[in-house]
Formats: structure tokens, C-alpha cells, sequence
DNA sequence: AAAATGTTTGACCATCTGGTCAAGATCACG
DNA sequence: CGTGATCTTGACCAGATGGTCAAACATTTT
């Protein structure tokens, strides 16, 4: 795909620069609720400029979720068939709950996406991601079979997994609201949570 | 708030029209993403039509937005205090489940909403949505210390409902793309899973 | 059946938005 | 330093979009 792209300095400034206001933007008001405007104002660059190293405002946005599926999937990879079941599956959780808490913006960005229907992403999904979602299902199938953990839909088992660790990240307005008077250990708590939950959940 | 709409027929049916409408729109492609053109054309009506029942297109979505605050809490006001523990939460966690089956477009403009930071909503969400929060999380909390439940977050459980249970909706796609081969029983297999996951977690 | 009230729409407008372009500014390098 | 390549931008454009309005059309009331 990539044949030497063979940037500037100055090309690589300022590519990563667009990408970081974009997807600041982006992930918060959505494809369609950007302007170019908004992301050259954020990045401190003009919007001819912009267009000078991205040919469309849809190429910086098909950018960043390309590069985001990549690092999206890294926890689920690392879940290791040959590892302890449940240690492995709660450390999966607290991976992709630390990304929700490290990296907001780009879990909205992918929630945003998948609520439109995923139009950009739908090849990636369907190829890549369910790929590595079939391996690994299979890996907790075989876990289950040996008698190791609780048997349990593999499927929604992951699907579980992703919907509430991501909540914490794309719906963090509404769990700040209503934790408003307790004391920003929200995340802490959230982990211990979900510890206690897929624990109860996996143990035979 | 309301003094008498004294509506006519016509206007009765219109609002509704152009309401159904803009649920559709909205829903897929969020506020900024859609226009009072998709609106108009999807309820059947010209555009200068709509701006005779509604001053803005703004005016349309707070409309939606504020219909939808109050049927979407009703599955969390149903849960009784006075009913078994175990039964009343699981029978929680069905409805919403039901909800994200057959409105998944009100979950969606839901999610939309939130994910922009839920500035049309912020006021529901702090005051209406946040009182009815405190007062469910006060009744689990006192099954609780009844020893009827395992001690777990009430808050954290109530958003963990919230979460495994509109995924299946907002993030239909993905589930229904990773589930491809998989027969329509996606929504049987959720609920059988879920009751299990709370049952686990709940018992004592 | 008029009059009054309520409904619909074609034409129009101002603004916003993604994108272009030519000319100027800056940089890399022999 | 000079020259070709790279980078930057003000001015501009076409189409989309939210919204207005006066005039036509329909319905209800008297």
C-alpha cells in the first residue's frame, strides 16, 4: 500500500498536526458536524493547507480510522491462548479500560462511526476485526471445553467487554453527571467493578 | 409547560408525521448530519412546510429529545422496591433489552446526543435522569444491606445495564456483521446471556 | 356562502462549506 | 548563492442548507 512515502520534515509536522486536531474535532461532533474550518483553526493551519497534504476532508477522516483500527484491536490481540483463563480475560478488561481512559476521543470517534453504520469501515470490520474476534472466540471456546472457565457465549462475552469499557469513554458526560458528588476516582471504581462482574461471571 | 395545544386535526397529524420523520433522519445521521430537506422529503412534506409546525430544525430535535427522556426511563421507574431483588433487576435488564430491540432508533439518537456531549439534554440529564439514578441506586443499595444481593456499585451496575443493553442497538451493525452466520436469534442469545451475567453477579 | 382561520408552497435569500487556483514565500541542496 | 522543489495563502467558486415570505389554497365557523 504505502511505497516509501518519503516525507519532509516538515510534511511529517504537519500531517500528524492535522491528524491530532481532526481527530479532536471528529470525535466530537462527528463526521459531518466538522468543517474543515473547525480543523485548520485547531490545528493552526490554513484550510488551503490543509488541502495541500489531504485531498478531501473525508481522506484525513478515512486516515484516522485506519490507523485507529489497528491500535483499536492491540488489547484483543494480545489475549493469550496459552495464558491463565481468567487472568487473561480481566487483564483484556483493564486494557481496554484503561484505553477508554487514556484514549476518549478515539473510542468516540469509532462509536460515531459505528452509529452511522460504519459507511467507512465496514470492509475492516467485516474482514480484519471478525477475523481476530472468530480466533479469539475459539480460544475462549477452548477454555470453556477444558473445563477452565464457566461455559459462556464467546461472542457475547467480547461483545460485553467492548460495550462496557466503552461506555466509560463515549458516554463519560452522562457518568460524570450522575457521579457528580463523588471524588474523581470514577475510573478506579469502574475496574474494580468490572473485575468483580467478569469474575463472578467466568469462575466454574 | 404545555397551556392547551388546542391542535387541529391536521396539525395533530402533521407533528407526528414530521416527528417519525425526523427520528429516522436524526437517528442515522445525527444532527449536523442531516437536513431539513431529508426531513421534509422522508415525511412527505415540502420544507417550508415543516417550518410552519416547528420555528427551526433545532426546535425539532429538542422535541424529539424531550419525548424520548421520558419513555426511555420508564424501565427504571418500574423497578419495584417492594418486589425479590434478583427477579425485579433481571426483569430491568429485559425491558431494556426489549427497548433497544424494537426502538433502536430513539437509542441511537440517544447515543448521538450524549457522544456530542449532550448539549440539548444537559439539563435532563442532570436534574430528571440523576434524581431517578440516586433514588434506584437507594434501593439496590438497601437489598444490599438487607444481604438480598451480593454488595456490589449500585451506580456501576445501573450503567453497566445501561450499556450491555443498548450496544445491541447502537452498535447493531458491528454485532449483526461479527454474527454474520449466526441466525436472527441475536437478540434471544443476548437476553440468555445477560440474565446469566447478573444472576452471577447478584446472588449471594 | 362569506368571512375568518388555518395550511401549503414556489421563489428567494444569506450564510456556510468543501474545494480550487495562481501567485508568493520558504526551504533544500548543489 | 541561486535555482528548483516544496509550502502557504488570499481570493474565489459552486453547491448545499436553514430559514423567510407573500400569495394561493383549504377548512372551519358564523
Amino acid at each position: 500500500m504505502r511505497d516509501k512515502p518519503k516525507r519532509t520534515r516538515i510534511q511529517r509536522k504537519n500531517i500528524e498536526t492535522i491528524l491530532e486536531a481532526a481527530l479532536e474535532v471528529f470525535s466530537q461532533y462527528g463526521f459531518r458536524g466538522s468543517t474543515l474550518d473547525q480543523i485548520a483553526q485547531t490545528a493552526g493551519l490554513s484550510k488551503p493547507n490543509l488541502l495541500y497534504y489531504f485531498p478531501s476532508k473525508e481522506a484525513i477522516h478515512v486516515e484516522l480510522l485506519s490507523e485507529l483500527m489497528d491500535t483499536w484491536l492491540d488489547p484483543l490481540r494480545a489475549l493469550d491462548a496459552g495464558g491463565e483463563p481468567i487472568p487473561e480475560i480481566l487483564a483484556y478488561v483493564d486494557r481496554k479500560l484503561e484505553m477508554s481512559r487514556d484514549f476518549p476521543r478515539e473510542s468516540r470517534l469509532f462509536a460515531n462511526e459505528i452509529l452511522q453504520g460504519a459507511p467507512r469501515i465496514e470492509e475492516a470490520i467485516k474482514g480484519e476485526l471478525k477475523e481476530l474476534v472468530d480466533e479469539k472466540a475459539a480460544v475462549i471456546s477452548g477454555w470453556i471445553d477444558a473445563g477452565k472457565i464457566a461455559p459462556v457465549d464467546p461472542y457475547h462475552l467480547i461483545f460485553s467487554i467492548w460495550s462496557l469499557t466503552q461506555h466509560y469513554a463515549d458516554f463519560e458526560v452522562q457518568v460524570q453527571w450522575i457521579l457528580a458528588e463523588r471524588s474523581k476516582t470514577s475510573f478506579e471504581d469502574a475496574k474494580a467493578y468490572l473485575d468483580q462482574l467478569f469474575t463472578k461471571m467466568l469462575r466454574t
